[in-house]
DNA sequence: CTGTTAGCGCGTTCAA
DNA sequence: TTGAACGCGCTAACAG
């Protein structure tokens, strides 16, 4: 009655609430979380005064006094324009909000330092967990989380100089195999186009590449390497390279679908005839006019474990024994076939 | 000394180190906000301890202390593997991180319940304002929120049943230039495929298209829309429709880039040869193969600017006056046109 | 320069 | 069935 400005009042709290409905706080607390012993009428004027002053408990409060965590996790990737990283962003949400938690995305565009800002602002706010894709292979910032009592789950790369759950691609089997249907195609002089080895998922390719050569007999030729590309126009250059060896390869792996894009359209400006594996699948690959087998994996799946991984990981601390052993889970990849329109 | 009990502490906290250094948990506080007023070797010795510890300090309960906000925007969108919708995410991300927030994001699903409890958990997070791609008309949630004091931007549909700042991209401007430049190429029986008009976006689009033929003189002929396909499949089988009419249509308008990939599976799969103007670009839409005119945006600037009106809202309970005036940004389209390879 | 008191919004514990 | 005290982790305001 008496300091009634026309300021509009920013969140009511639980004392503004009793205040009007004549009862204490605690009272309009037990309301809230449904506890049985408050009278019917009680509980019901409380509602009607909640719903009116627009109500809503401050769950940020609720968790510092309950201590039970935030209800947050924290999910870091490097690049969330890149199809496959909203989707694992997707699947990671889909599986933790199903256990009533919200989902922070932080981007660090590859940049190692913005990767250690963001980790650190996400445990200042006290995320119950994080999912990351790393930048790079300096992982510090990630074991001292992990070191203080984080739960962290890493996606896409192994955590390096620390243990903890993660989720991988099966990035030598696809490519393997991948370069497998080209050898059984008859082809030989296979060239490589990709990111470099420096990044986990670049080098297990490479890898897989070069193994199924080996198994075939043949010892990868290093001139029918470019590695380097990140994007289309820079794979597309490399593959321009290739093309015009004095003695070209006769099909080209590329490990990822920036690489294959950038591959397809330099063949394309070549008017040259060249078979294509890749890896990562991408929309409209069917009408490239191009035969073109591709190593693809379900990174809704990715996401969707990685999440998985850390629910339970957080469950743990509340039922279970000490900690339960580390997981590595793998999500296999398939080959698809596209051919000629 | 008396109780260190192999557990590993998760957190600790100011008390922690205080003990630890030896003074008060004020001072520990102090040093960490970097106070001139306490003594260097003091100083010294805290951040020792502190960094010895692993000790962070818990954002949230400084938050609730100060009372100034969590530092968090909420980010509610339909579907964030649609690229269009990542990159809003992104751009949005890029403004508020360059202003110490980060970005709880949720997705929808297009699921009106979805969105009111998301909207309803960020709220009772406290976020210090919400950018929202609505998922329906019905915005009764939303304008709670706004009437409780949170700042809202809306993104992509404008407001309903309440006001707030918005950006919107110009989809009456997009479809009429794409629908003109069918026009001009001499085109008279024009088809459209897209979403029902039953959301804003269809609409306005719906909308430019009908204007574009009225101007040329042209009433739009009733048999050859198809209002309602969402995904590439869809879009397909009714531009299939279309194209097995007795007089069908000589061109296709179609309002985003599912219809516009479904409709050019289409077209290809009957091997007929008609023009196609579509609404959003998207990637490989130069390799069809076939005369494409897009109305093309950038998304990133979508969300960029969203940020930025959210930010500005922030900023204005600070410093400025009382409320300022709603402010509703567009978003120009420009038309791309790919040709034959 | 440093410590004490008090309290942000909420919930547990205990008493009435 | 309801309320009063106390404290989660942190910091403004005031001592000393």
């Amino acid at each position: 009655m008496s300091d009634t400005r026309g300021a509009k009042d920013p969140h009511p709290t639980l004392r503004d609430v009793a205040r009007e409905a004549k009862v204490s706080a605690m009272t309009v607390s037990r309301v809230l979380r449904d506890d049985p012993k408050v009278a019917p009428d009680t509980a019901a004027r409380v509602r009607a005064v909640a719903d009116e002053l627009g109500y809503r408990r401050n769950e940020m409060a609720r968790s510092l006094r309950l201590g039970g965590g935030t209800g947050l996790v924290g999910l870091v990737v490097t690049n969330l324009a890149n199809p496959f990283y909203s989707r694992l962003a997707l699947g990671v949400d889909a599986v933790v909000s199903g256990h009533g938690l919200k989902t922070v995305i932080g981007n660090t565009g590859h940049d190692l330092a913005s990767e250690r800002s963001l980790v650190e602002g996400l445990v200042a706010r006290r995320v119950d967990g994080i999912i990351v894709v790393p930048a790079g292979d300096d992982q510090r910032h990630l074991a001292a989380a992990a070191a203080g009592g984080v739960p962290i789950v890493v996606a896409s790369r192994p955590p390096r100089g620390f243990s903890a759950d993660c989720v991988l691609v099966d990035d030598h089997g696809g490519a393997c195999a991948a370069t497998r249907s080209l050898l059984a195609a008859g082809h030989r002089r296979i060239g490589f186009v990709g990111p470099a080895p420096s990044v986990y998922t670049g080098a297990e390719r490479l890898r897989g590449y070069t193994d199924a050569l080996a198994d075939a007999g043949i010892t990868r030729d290093e001139t029918h390497l470019r590695l380097g590309p990140q994007d289309t126009d820079e794979a597309a250059r490399a593959t321009a390279e290739l093309l015009a060896l004095p003695d070209p390869p006769t099909a080209l792996f590329c490990s990822n679908n920036r690489n294959t894009i950038g591959a397809f359209r330099a063949i394309r400006a070549a008017g040259t005839d060249i078979a294509l594996a890749g890896f990562d699948d991408f929309e409209l690959a069917d009408v490239l006019g191009l035969p073109l087998v591709i190593a693809a994996y379900d990174s809704d799946e990715l996401g969707r474990q990685a999440g998985r991984l850390l629910v339970r990981r957080l469950g743990e601390d509340i039922a279970g024994r000490g900690p339960a052993p580390i997981h590595r889970a793998v999500i296999p990849t398939s080959l698809v076939r596209y051919g000629l329109p």
